[in-house]
DNA sequence: GTAGGGTTAG
């Protein structure tokens, strides 16, 4: 059987050696985070980061980085640095503790940590305040985060245009583009709203496949006496293909063309990208073609866009074509491009070779594998059914420089409750419970009931099933 | 973290 996470390896427990005081070591993010992960008592962790004397507001920022999915642990850090003699917190650490304690839905830390930040001078700043309030409207508040930001100014934050702008994203992003439009008709004279505020409501009607609405947008803008930007076409040209309006983004992208504009990479990355979803892969490749006769040449988004047509509506064998071609013309492939052909080589089955290009993937400078790249691998194993390869993998993933996630755990419980042999469900339970452990999930219900629930929505297992899986994990315990 | 283009499958 494969490794399991630490949590249940047999290894006898040993006390994380305190760093000693004559020669810190070097200030490793990742051993530092283990052992605030490790750590069961709070006094001991104090001194060991007392001790520590080396301490930067970088040093920190990776900790708690590295600690995002361990929410917890990661404020208790925090909070246990803040009396350090010779270290102070920036504001950046202030604003990263807040974004963890708001992802935890702990509203009463959020305003503490606020407060606290206030009286030391160092804030809250705009930034702060865009991630309170996106927090809240991501977790369904919109109302609530309103109020705030039209409360900044009452925490020693005044509003600007800049802030409003932020804020309006914000509702935008969420699918709230009525909400942002009716916000922003009654604040837009108090905020000098720009050609960037009409921006944003036009976007967001386009996320919502409204491009009637975005268009009305633009028409404000006009008789309001603002030019609209060559970013104001293109996200109208990105609307009417999101919304599967094909013959009129390609009549607008001619409209474009017509007005002289000077259409730009992102303009012609949205065409091939739209063209190809669409399934018209050799109007996608004229149209790359005809960029570079055009004089604008491609991005490295813009293989991205062709690679992912080409594996997702032709065959990954094409889509590698191009990514080597890509290679020779000295493009530095990102992350995105090796999980778009990772991904379409395990659709087509040929998980040796996702392999391959995963390993390849990190001997590119600053390519490491992200945790889309582990969760599209190990989620191609499952459906095959090869769950000690996923596992492998899994491994491979608590190793490495990416955590797993709760997508990850999904994954693999999903398929192991589906597979439903003993053996499995064995290992299905103590991953659960090392996703306890590790506070991978957020809230504060982490009992055998949500467990429950988790499994029953992603297998839709029996109940009786489920009761003798649980003596299974009464074993396990 | 003031706007636009590439990443999940179901």
């Amino acid at each position: 059987m494969p490794n399991l996470p630490n949590k249940f390896s047999k290894l006898p427990k040993t006390p994380p050696k305190p760093p000693s005081t004559t020669s810190p070591p070097p200030p490793d993010c990742s051993t530092i985070a283990n052992l605030i992960i490790n750590s069961e008592n709070p006094e001991s962790l104090t001194q060991t980061l007392q001790t520590f004397t080396q301490w930067t507001p970088n040093l920190v920022q990776a900790i708690l980085k590295r600690l995002w999915n361990h929410g917890p642990k990661a404020l208790q850090f925090f909070n246990l640095l803040e009396n350090h003699p010779s270290y102070t917190h920036s504001a950046a650490a202030f604003d990263h503790a807040i974004d963890i304690g708001a992802r935890m839905r702990d509203y009463k830390t959020i305003w503490t940590l606020m407060y606290r930040m206030r009286s030391r001078k160092l804030g809250p700043t705009p930034k702060t305040f865009a991630i309170i309030t996106e927090r809240y409207v991501s977790a369904g508040k919109a109302d609530k985060a309103v109020k705030i930001f039209l409360s900044m100014h009452e925490h020693g934050c005044q509003q600007d245009l800049n802030s409003f702008n932020a804020f309006l994203d914000v509702l935008c992003k969420s699918k709230r583009a009525d909400m942002a439009y009716r916000l922003f008709k009654i604040f837009r004279g108090r905020f000098r709203a720009d050609v960037i505020s009409y921006n944003i409501i036009a976007n967001g009607f386009c996320l919502k496949k409204q491009t009637p609405r975005a268009l009305e947008v633009m028409k404000d803008m006009v008789e309001r006496g603002l030019e609209p930007t060559l970013t104001t076409y293109n996200i109208l040209l990105k609307g009417y293909f999101r919304a599967g309006q094909i013959k009129e983004a390609w009549e607008f992208f001619l409209q474009m063309k017509k007005r002289k504009l000077e259409i730009d990479v992102v303009s012609y990355t949205t065409v091939v990208h739209g063209f190809g979803v669409a399934g018209e892969v050799e109007k996608a490749r004229k149209v790359f073609d005809e960029m570079i006769g055009a004089g604008v040449l491609p991005s490295v988004a813009t293989y991205n866009a062709l690679i992912q047509v080409l594996c997702k509506k032709d065959c990954v064998e094409n889509a590698i074509v191009v990514f080597e071609d890509m290679l020779r013309k000295g493009y530095m492939p990102n992350a995105t491009t090796y999980n778009v052909v990772i991904r379409g080589l395990c659709h087509e089955g040929k998980m040796d070779m996702a392999i391959e290009y995963m390993d390849r993937m990190k001997d590119d400078y600053d390519c490491e594998p992200t945790f889309q790249t582990f969760n599209v691998v190990i989620r191609y194993y499952c459906d095959d059914g090869e769950i000690e390869k996923a596992l492998e993998v899994f491994d491979k993933m608590n190793s490495g420089t990416c955590l797993p996630n709760l997508d990850t755990y999904n994954i693999l419980i999903g398929a192991m409750f589906a597979k439903k042999k003993s053996a499995d469900l064995l290992v299905a339970g103590k991953l659960l419970i090392g996703m306890s452990s590790n506070r991978v999930l957020t809230g504060d219900q982490l009992d055998l009931i949500s467990f429950y629930n988790i499994i029953a929505n992603f297998t839709r297992i029996s109940p009786d099933q489920l009761a003798s899986t649980k003596k299974i994990w009464d074993q396990v315990e």
